[in-house]
DNA sequence: TTCCATGCAAACGTTTTGCATTTCG
DNA sequence: CGAAATGCAAAACGTTTGCATGGAA
């Protein structure tokens, strides 16, 4: 049903300090705490990086990834950036697909409490990803 | 950056009691609590239904979804479908992608302290996606 | 009789891949 | 030098859509 390895457990890769993957994490950085996707990472090295190809940006993102240089959301069937590779919350906007970080550390009590009742399952209580409406979509309703 | 809506705030829409809409509910019901991906109902179709279209069990699980007769969620570049509509927590596994049911409702200290933080987010604290690593997967390791 | 739903195929947006070439280390 | 990264184009993937036809209400 699912084949696909979301994270490998592989050892880390040795890599290499290209022009162009300075360039993808620079944009990152650049484009802040927006959680762009690769496209808009893509749009904006167009402007600063030219000539850069789409596959060399999505491999790019894979390695930072990999290296956890940077961090990586699935929102509603696309990938989004994130400048923090450290884990997090994250609040997605179910009505505009808005990313944001929400910082509250969850309870001790809390924790372990959802732990208890996961039957097993490992949670990675530190980077929860929550849904909801942001203000600017609450605000327009 | 994000044009697509994930919840349209529209009035529900009449529909058509259809055997292929039928047969799609009965599909996803079937797959139980496997949450599904629209491709895994349509391979359990193939046998149940043959000559049902791949277009159609799409507008069916979209049309049960604004109906609020069956639930989505989207993990990892894939919409899954899920028997149950009520709102509940699920818990994503970072390695093969399984997703599972999570009941242990936050305590009301926990959605206060969140929801506080959340600065204007509107959290939907009884549909929380927690990510981690199944015991399947913690077992191979 | 009215439209909503269907099947088919083609299009879409996102992501990955094959391959020849370049470039870092 | 050798391994890894690049650019390009093509393909893969999940999903949506246009259109002629069919069927529920």
């Amino acid at each position: 049903m699912m084949a696909t390895v979301l994270q490998s457990t592989a050892p880390p890769k040795r890599t290499r300090n290209t022009v162009q993957r300075r360039a993808v994490l620079c944009a990152v950085r650049a484009l802040g705490d927006s959680h762009p996707a690769a496209a808009d990472v893509f749009a904006h090295l167009r402007e600063t990086a030219p000539g850069l190809s789409l596959a060399t940006v999505y491999r790019a993102l894979d390695a930072l990834v990999s290296q956890k240089e940077i961090g990586r959301d699935f929102v509603a069937n696309i990938a989004r950036y994130d400048v923090s590779a450290t884990p997090h919350h994250h609040t997605v906007c179910r009505v505009c697909g808005s990313v944001s970080d929400l910082n509250a550390p969850l309870p001790a009590a809390t924790v372990r409490r959802l732990q208890n009742a996961a039957n097993g399952f490992q949670l990675d209580l530190d980077a929860v990803q929550f849904s909801g409406v942001c203000a600017t979509c609450r605000a327009a309703i």
